[in-house]
DNA sequence: ATAAGTTTAATACAAACGTCCGAATTAAAT
DNA sequence: ATTTAATTCGGACGTTTGTATTAAACTTAT
């Protein structure tokens, strides 16, 4: 089993590395040689194990979109009312723009990346699509008093993520991102 | 001054080759070669006129975001009531879902492209930040009616902002972009 | 007409890229 | 122990990239 072991760490370690490297300097210029050194592989395991450079990257965010969806969901069943959800998914995208920066970066990095292959726009559109459901069955489904919003769920968990992500984005490029940073708890309020 | 009327010309022919290029093969892998051909000119023109690659994307972001500024301004001072000017800026966000697409993708290439180049960073940062204060000033600020709201008016720009990036991202990725596209109308409920 | 600025053309160049292949090594199976 | 399969390695391949250079033609202004 010791040989089964070592392969998949061989090529998990292909993973891990391109994932640290693409969110350290970006998809353009992360090339093969870069995750291979990073992974202390050779490079041509990278085609060996997956067959080219696209075909990795599928990979990656095959990996990234399960675990950030099972994290989402955790944080979403971890309050108890909508109000609660609704602040610790504000929590969530705070403290990621506090301490994993690099990986908000990773996500807006793939997701342009998304714009130009099929394949990956597929992906990166269902996880965005799951995400919004995500919201939608957690915060939006059985609230019966916003009146106003409960006609439009679908509708208001897109824009919901939206607001998250697209002020992210506006976090991340910000030289203070502090800012808004906490700009993001009023999210809370707009959506309450 | 056909001399000058040619010259600028000639190196605006390059800037608009250059959007078009971004626009559809992506940041990435729009060549200079490709921007050349596409703008009708010899590759040393883009070293004559632009230093180097950044150089001419730099102009590029100078360019677009004076324009856009432009635009959404105009756009906002269409509305009376802020509820019409809200109503106004989806509409402009629908219509380049619907119809230019391709500026919004260029849009978001180039905010990825930002995440890795200080120059453009600063220049993407400041354009958001202009529009967010452009929504504050003609939105938010004369609205004394939306008590829970009008404490924060620069984070509610942001957010509104964002879930304006957001959503389009969204919707961008989508194989079915009405769907989202329709969505953007909660925005004006969300708001409101 | 001269000078300055612009445009074309034809390359050259080194660096970096993704991909591919053959041989060496290791593990598994018979 | 021998064969078979899977893995690892190192290097090479051809292409594309951004940048630079050179000389020649064309335009315009003084």
């Amino acid at each position: 089993m010791s040989a089964k072991t070592n392969t998949t760490s061989q090529s998990q370690r292909i993973l891990d590395a391109a994932i640290k490297c693409i969110a350290k300097k970006g998809y353009a210029n992360a090339s093969l040689r870069d995750i291979a050194g990073e992974a202390g592989v050779v490079l041509s395991q990278l085609n060996y194990y997956y067959k080219n450079k696209e075909g990795l990257f599928i990979e990656v965010v095959k990996m990234l979109s399960q675990q950030y969806l099972n994290e989402i969901e955790n944080i979403l069943k971890s309050g108890e009312t909508e109000k609660e959800k609704t602040a610790a998914l504000t929590r969530y995208f705070q403290r990621m723009l506090k301490e994993d920066s690099e990986l908000l970066t990773l996500l807006f990095d793939l997701s342009s990346m998304a714009l130009w292959s099929d394949s990956l726009r597929e992906l990166l559109s269902n996880f965005f699509h799951d995400v919004a459901k995500l919201i939608e069955k957690h915060i939006l489904e059985d609230v019966w008093h916003k009146g106003k919003l409960k006609k439009y769920p679908t509708a208001v968990s897109r824009i919901m993520l939206g607001a998250m992500l697209g002020t992210s984005i506006q976090a991340v490029l910000a030289e203070n991102r502090e800012d808004i940073l906490h700009s993001l708890e009023a999210i809370q309020v707009v959506f309450a």
